[in-house]
DNA sequence: ATCGTTCTTGACTGAACGTTCATCTATTCG
DNA sequence: CGAATAGATGAACGTTCAGTCAAGAACGAT
């Protein structure tokens, strides 16, 4: 009964995921998910439970996709350096990702830290500056 | 004339830095400076001119002090995460560091990260969770 | 058709954010 | 000493934050 979901879960996610990627759990505002999901403040609130939850299954659907691709790198990035210290559960789903990873897992994110601080804002935007 | 500075510069920008290697930029809030210092809100500004001022200074003493070393490295973690690639002065700062450092420094910075995510957080804390 | 359930919506909350500023205090110089 | 000036102080600013909720719309089942 009842009314059916009319967004697909996995592209919210997705979308979700692409903004944490780039401006970091810290840095990204829940009303820049709404923006970037065109969803609301409430179905955000109660499909995903809270920020943390959204970037926690960010993180897993992309652990789940297998490779360790840029952009699963890039979320493992921002869970290692604002959250995995403070928060076991997201430490036990990035390690775990390194663990199942092949190579010298500590170089590849090295390696992948530095492109991405020099890599174009791209999408042709327009962004708040440092505060 | 007037009244002498009653802090010293260099201990002050040394506390924030700790504050910023510990819970990153943005995760590090004005309030949390105003503690680690002892400070009034006043005062930081009108010594340091701003957060990010205050970020800039401290990037640029522990650059000063030569050698990469794991206070420094963690610096350069935050500044690459967060900043550097919306904030080009902050970029070159921080590739700068890099540059005049020996051996494979995305490697570095990888394990650095890597074992920053475990470290306990010491300083026998009690610290805000996962909002 | 109607009832029950689920989803959607956006106004709202209170706290926390970075920053500013008027006021006060201490110090220096003549 | 007294005037001038720099530093210290903390209240207050407007904004943004993460999160809540009451109301209504849309649907499935009977």
């Amino acid at each position: 009964m009842g009314r059916n979901r009319t967004f697909d879960e996995d592209e919210v996610v997705e979308r979700c995921a692409e903004v944490f990627r780039r401006t970091g759990y810290e840095g990204s505002s829940i009303d820049d998910l709404v923006a970037a999901t065109g969803l609301h403040r409430g179905s955000l609130y109660s499909a995903f439970g809270s920020k943390r939850g959204l970037f926690v299954l960010a993180l897993r659907r992309s652990a789940a996709s297998g490779a360790l691709t840029d952009a699963t790198t890039d979320l493992v990035l921002v869970a290692l350096m604002e959250l995995a210290w403070r928060d076991p559960e997201i430490r036990s789903i990035a390690f775990g990702i390194l663990d199942d990873s092949p190579g010298d897992t500590a170089t590849t994110l090295g390696r992948r830290l530095v492109d991405r601080a020099v890599e174009t804002p791209d999408h042709s935007d327009t962004r708040k500056e440092t505060s």
